[in-house]
DNA sequence: TTCCTCTCGGACAACGTTGTCTCGGCTGGT
DNA sequence: ACCAGCCGAGACAACGTTGTCCGAGAGGAA
């Protein structure tokens, strides 16, 4: 009754044999017409649908693919995670979202489910550094990682480094001294090399390099917020400030606003909506989580045909959404109380 | 060698049997402390993990349930997708997301597919009129709608018609008498309830209805930049908007500043990131996709452990955020030039 | 000693599907 | 009319797991 039926069923309703069933649905062998149309005829009868756990246990091979993402409640990975499914669906696969939200030992487990489930193959933003014990599923199941990299695995990224660079850059270049980063978690690769360029910059134009100006974020979390409070009182506080992370951005600007302190410049390492709607419109670094998540799954779909292909890692290019934040200069900072603001404004 | 290591295999590894293995594996039998712990051993050693497709096969029921939403890359689905793998993963459940895209048959494609994985359960933001062909698999595979209902299914939504009935009373009730309705989709089913609340609310209160105020928006496309700005353009413009979908609010709000059409009242119908740092900061109809996403995997979960439970319609209630652009006065558009605004304002 | 209980292993079968193999029957060519 | 060749159908095993059933021991109690 609530059983569905079987390609048992749909052969005797047919009155062929199972294999001719067999044969039908999958198209592959050639079948006399009229037994064709009488399995068609019987299928659709029947409601049947092939059950697909028998088919990749007999086959081996899953018929889904896995992503796994800090959290799916997240603009850039939600992004993502659409564009794999639009390329997963054209090829029949499924996709089985996972959120690791951070948790080394929750990634683990997330992965190990999946390699229970037999998936293809899996896209992975990773967070853990120990993912040695993937090894034996290399050749059945790929890994691609995706926005972060991990030594022996194909990744598709983006060069954050020069990025986050050419972001501070233009701070920098309006005439800031005083740079805040928001949104360093020293768990995070991307979050470790945004803050290497941040430093780099500062030093390379002689500005001093002050750790108080860059709190601690947890990803995740929601201390965004109060990262910003800390920051702006300090003894010296910022005049501009770089967003090392899109998932924090609008908390950040929203708090900006709140505070009334829309005099800071600021460039976001990620576009966000309304970017172009608050005032000052918010400068960003453009990453494409469309781009990045269609190259995973075309790198996973290559290493499903050849699982023993060199470790390949892709870097999408990034762009730069020029509007007004980061051209704030440091002069128009003379009508604040807080903070004198005799320094000269560099052209 | 890329195969991986059936229960066999951990058997002959812990010189135990096969069925050993299995009690140790599902933990259900006693079996002796120094045998299971060769048992536990052989597992991390082989790396084991055990084969859900051949499980679920032999015992019939799957161990994933299914998502299918208009769009993944959506703040109210990411999140009630989000939700939905919170819960699920305590369960040891996972997620299948898939999107329909709006399309019926995209959506009948997606279902039988989830179908054939043997899922345990559905959660589905309905978008086809005609789920019939899920009858067969109703109690082995429940279903449980999202945010829209159907005709025999469980469903968890907020009170359209009521939530939209007092955001458009606001807008009224601040003076305006032409209010566009941004987002109608004639195909989807909130939108229909919350067009049929706009109109009702305008009647109640002697305005005229005028369908070019309601320009149609089809779901996952891009036109709600050009319908606003198609409606801005009448003879007879509005002086007040009613956002009926979040997910068009960002670019309406987008397209009003890029306009300097600042001075619109705006009741939106779903709250958004940067809703409170916008100038004027948006009001927002209040629906937590976390809680409906929760609460519908909730029920999903009492539809497996009773199939035949009567159907029944759950509402998540909404809150109204008080912000300042449903305050905005049509006095205050006497500013405006291309519109006589000498009528009175009404308190 | 005998009997009962308890734990573990071995032997099947089965879930639904597909690959392999074989055989029957048909077609076409001679 | 005969045979070669071929096409399609059916029988069977197998994928990895669990459930059932039974038997072999071991240990304790009567």
């Amino acid at each position: 009754m609530g059983d569905r039926p079987s390609i048992r069923d749909v052969a005797t309703a047919a009155k062929v044999s199972i294999k001719t069933v067999s044969r039908v649905v999958n198209g592959l062998d050639t079948v006399a017409p009229e037994l064709r149309d009488r399995v068609q005829t019987a299928i659709v009868e029947l409601n049947y649908v092939p059950n697909t756990m028998a088919r990749s246990l007999k086959t081996g091979a899953g018929n889904a693919v896995g992503v796994v993402v800090d959290s799916i409640d997240d603009v850039f990975f939600s992004a993502l995670v659409s564009a794999v499914e639009q390329r997963a669906i054209s090829l029949g696969l499924g996709v089985v979202v996972c959120s690791s939200g951070f948790d080394p030992e929750r990634e683990r487990n997330q992965l190990l489910r999946l390699a229970s489930q037999h998936v293809r193959g899996i896209i992975l933003a990773p967070v853990g550094e120990q993912l040695e014990f993937l090894e034996p599923y290399r050749t059945s199941m790929p890994v691609v990682t995706v926005d972060r990299s991990l030594p022996g695995f194909d990744s598709v990224t983006v060069d954050d480094y020069a990025a986050a660079r050419s972001g501070v850059e233009r701070l920098v270049a309006s005439g800031h001294r005083r740079i805040g980063l928001i949104g360093f978690d020293r768990r995070i690769q991307t979050a470790r090399r945004r803050r290497a360029a941040y430093e780099d910059v500062l030093v390379e134009h002689g500005l001093a390099v002050d750790a108080e100006l860059v709190p601690d974020v947890p990803l995740g979390s929601g201390a965004a917020r109060a990262a910003l409070r800390t920051v702006l009182a300090l003894p010296e506080p910022p005049s501009a400030l770089f967003l090392s992370n899109a998932r924090h951005a609008s908390a950040v600007i929203s708090e900006t606003h709140s505070l009334g302190r829309t005099d800071l410049a600021v460039v976001s390492f990620g576009d966000f909506s309304l970017a172009d709607a608050v005032d000052p419109t918010i400068s960003c670094i453009d990453q494409d989580p469309y781009s990045m998540g269609a190259l995973a799954f075309d790198r996973l779909t290559q290493l499903f045909q050849n699982p023993v292909l060199d470790r390949v890692d892709l870097q999408v290019p990034t762009g730069f959404v020029q509007r007004s934040s980061h051209l704030i200069r440091i002069a128009e900072l003379a009508a604040q109380p807080r903070r004198r603001a005799g320094k000269v404004s560099i052209s």
